[in-house]
DNA sequence: ATCGGGACCTGCTTGC
DNA sequence: TGCAAGCAGGTCCCGA
């Protein structure tokens, strides 16, 4: 799924084209996703004039002069536009006509969403939210005092939302590798002067993720249905017995709270 | 309060 | 070649 630097890249590929317009027709194939698509969505949203295209966190928020629909891409959805007449295509679950364009929403594994984001559901997914990579309020010693009596892998720690947001399991992988720390190792036992460094390689993989235009693995597909080219740049995730970029030793992977984490046991400690 | 694991789905890869 | 098991980038929710 998409990881932050994708939503983000999402959200610069259709803001453009949305923003201003109307949303003339919408149409939903499929309303079973990770929660039910509203059964009001389409006449609610039909006619709305589209007034801006945010990201928070891993959210992609779309507003219109009445209401707003919060929407997550899960592990494998998407936001493409494309001409009307292209034909569907299997799991085109929405169909948003915008101008001579139409937004299509696109998610195999339906572990996506779209609220409204008024709604209770909606607002318990985003109240809890810790702050942006990408922001001031993050820093090494948000986190040295985020990690104090957290006994759990540093990994999980800094993929936990409270904490800061849109850190999935390859840029954990990443940017625990550039910082030399070691995934397993607990949150609480890392000395301010580690997380500083930690909290500098999060925000720099991260930028240059959004720079490259979002990590392409299977399911991703931008705004305008071209992919991403960032996987090229990996140092540890999905590397597993190929050499270290640093010292050439063969990069190990365990799971980690069930997930799959890559890292250097040379480099890392 | 904190933590790990199961659950939600489909599709691709792997191994028998 | 065919089939079934295993696994996938997220994250909520439950039970320990």
């Amino acid at each position: 799924m998409p990881e932050l630097p994708e939503v983000e890249t999402t959200v610069r590929g259709i803001a453009p084209f949305l923003i201003g317009r109307k949303f003339s027709s919408v149409t939903v194939n499929q309303p079973s996703l990770r929660w039910p698509i509203p059964p009001d969505f389409s006449q609610r949203l039909e006619n709305e004039i589209c007034v801006s295209v945010i990201r928070r966190a891993k959210y992609l928020l779309i507003e219109t002069e009445t209401t707003k629909i919060l929407s997550h891409l899960g592990m494998s959805g998407s936001f493409r536009l494309v001409d009307p007449q292209t034909p569907l295509k299997t799991h085109d679950h929405v169909q948003i006509q915008v101008g001579d364009l139409e937004l299509r929403y696109h998610d195999p594994r339906r572990f996506g969403c779209l609220l409204w984001a008024d709604s209770e559901r909606a607002r318990q997914l985003i109240d809890n939210l810790g702050p942006e990579p990408l922001s001031d309020v993050f820093c090494g010693e948000w986190l040295y005092r985020q990690s104090k009596r957290r006994h759990i892998a540093v990994k999980s720690f800094i993929m936990t939302n409270a904490v800061v947001v849109g850190v999935g399991n390859i840029y954990a992988s990443e940017s625990l590798f550039l910082a030399g720390i070691h995934p397993a190792r607990q949150a609480n036992r890392i000395s301010q002067a580690r997380y500083n460094d930690l909290a500098a390689q999060v925000k720099k993989v991260l930028a240059c993720a959004i720079e490259a235009g979002g990590t392409t693995l299977r399911d991703f597909v931008n705004g305008q249905g071209e992919p991403g080219y960032f996987q090229q740049t990996l140092s540890v995730y999905g590397r597993d017995g190929d050499p270290c970029k640093k010292c050439h030793h063969a990069i190990g992977s365990r799971t980690i709270a069930g997930r799959n984490s890559y890292f250097c046991p040379r480099c890392q400690s």
